[in-house]
DNA sequence: CCGTATCCTGCATGATACTG
DNA sequence: CAGTATCATGCAGGATACGG
């Protein structure tokens, strides 16, 4: 006896994605880097309302699930750039729907 | 000079469009809306996780938010179902999208 | 420049009990 | 059956200060 297309009994892969990209932040940092890669103090900047605290956990989360790539230069001052790796490539189309849906429903 | 097509700068299309799906519950409730129109208690079986008073608070901000419909009938005993409005039909291809980047990326 | 270390706060979510 | 009413709690996110 198969399950229905949408039982959720055991881990919902919707509520489970949400899970990765639902934060306040996370979908904003990954659209972002959906366009460059793109330096702590930039990504800073793009976002005006994050506290650098909470910046740097979200990124370490990302980076945990593999979204993120964290790259650090030896260089005085230092210098970490932030890209996508190619599990947080392939969220490309939901975060750009979801910008879309945006911009027509709530008319960004 | 034209903005970038990724600037986020006051209302980041992204970011509101997470706000409204981005609850822990909200995309599963989506989710299920999306296959059938279901009773409170319907609902609530297929969330075994959620409680009566979130699930309640859930679906009236998703009413608020005009993606849920619901609708009364006067009977004994009461009964109230719950559809997807046309708005939020319109997240169909989103929520799918999620469903199938949880199975594939986190196995589910 | 890119962080950690503390401490703090609000709000989303939950537990439990009661009701039209 | 489908809720409200109360009260409780955990944790995401923030403020501020300091460090390599």
């Amino acid at each position: 006896m198969r399950h229905s297309t949408y039982e959720c009994n055991k881990g919902c892969p919707v509520e489970a994605t949400l899970e990765i990209i639902g934060g306040k932040w996370k979908g904003v940092i990954l659209y972002h880097l959906l366009e460059n890669t793109y330096r702590f103090g930039e990504l800073r900047k793009m976002m005006p309302g994050i506290t650098q605290h909470t910046l740097t956990k979200q990124l370490r989360e990302l980076e945990g699930d593999n979204l993120v790539l964290r790259k650090i230069y030896a260089e005085v001052p230092p210098r970490v750039e932030y890209s996508l790796t190619e599990r947080g490539e392939s969220l490309r189309e939901i975060i750009l729907m979801m910008r879309d849906w945006g911009r027509v429903h709530l008319g960004l």
